[in-house]
DNA sequence: GCCCTGCCTGTTACAGTGTAACGCTCGGCG
DNA sequence: CGCCGAGCGTTACACTGTAACAGGCAGGGC
């Protein structure tokens, strides 16, 4: 979906957490490759479903649901329950390889390579359904004086802002 | 639940956007009222069962889910289906009365009288359910921010952190 | 009065989301 | 070999949310 938009502007773009909606291979190379890093490091399972799953997530342009992923990994003779991808999904989104999209109930891959202390800030668009991942240290330092304020010690945090994106405006306003 | 906490120490208490836990029957009223004035200046129908949805959400001091407020409403030979507590809480949510925990599928009373503009943040604390709404000017600044960099048009927000709220911490660590 | 209309509500039915529980397999280990 | 733990398949179930249709009720025009 979405044509054009290849990747490798990415170093000289001038933002800040912004990455550009990356999906496709290559990100789908980068996440797999970070998952078996991290699996090897921390000696986890990085199992095929899991794999699979995070390829399909990687791999959608948008948000996905369980089932949505249930039936994608699902072949003729071969069906995979959505339980099963629940599971996966747990174990990709308690490493930070995929988040969940509460307002959505879907899932998306991660466009970076945050720690567990960097929370993102997803951009969703009505129109098109696109999810962009951004982090802002402007906005964790709010955040966090904040909630020092109101002595709230934060454990995960969620920020999801819905709207248009750019793409978008630009296809409503010129044609 | 909880006892202690009246209110009344509001005004004085020098935080900024911070409500501290309000529920019970004053806020009740005041939501009520806030309501009924409302409805008068909108046009709109600010109906019994609207009333009821928004008293039985005011009342509890932590999230309720829709099938909760719908039980709640019930009783004997007069059954609430979850249905119309959706399409009260649809009401509700639109004109800022309640908020949606999209975290939790739950719904609380608003604290504030905040417009359509100024976006809460809420802390939802994990050890006793409780749902503090709080504004921060600074945190809006820095999302607009952030969002006009990434050429993003905002049409709603979500901001809900999960963690453990004051009163839980003094209560884990002191008893 | 009567009809028409719009809004709200009741009711049924259903789709989508998420979890509990149980049992199997497989690999590591004594 | 048996034991054990992690992952996974399977079933069943609870919870969340919406679509569609019917009835009630107020207001406005005739
Ligand atoms: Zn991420
Ligand atoms: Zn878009
Ligand atoms: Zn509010
Ligand atoms: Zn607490």
């Amino acid at each position: 979906m979405e044509a054009g938009k290849r990747m490798d502007e990415h170093e000289t773009c001038g933002h800040h957490g912004h990455a550009h909606d990356a999906h496709g291979p290559a990100r789908t190379a980068d996440l797999v490759a970070r998952a078996e890093r991290l699996a090897q490091d921390l000696g986890l399972q990085f199992t095929a479903l899991r794999r699979r799953t995070l390829e399909v997530v990687a791999e959608e342009g948008r948000p996905l649901g369980a089932y949505d992923i249930a039936e994608r990994l699902s072949v003729p003779g071969k069906r995979v329950a959505a339980v099963s991808v629940y599971r996966a999904l747990d174990f990709l989104t308690e490493h930070g390889l995929v988040h969940r999209i509460a307002s959505r109930n879907a899932f998306v891959p991660c466009e970076h390579g945050h720690g567990a202390g960097e929370s993102a800030v997803f951009l969703i668009c009505r129109s098109c359904g696109s999810v962009d991942e951004t982090i802002s240290a402007e906005i964790e330092r709010s955040l966090d004086r904040t909630l020092a304020e109101a002595g709230f010690k934060p454990a995960s945090r969620i920020v999801e802002i819905e709207g248009e994106c750019g793409a978008c405006q630009g296809r409503s306003e010129a044609g």
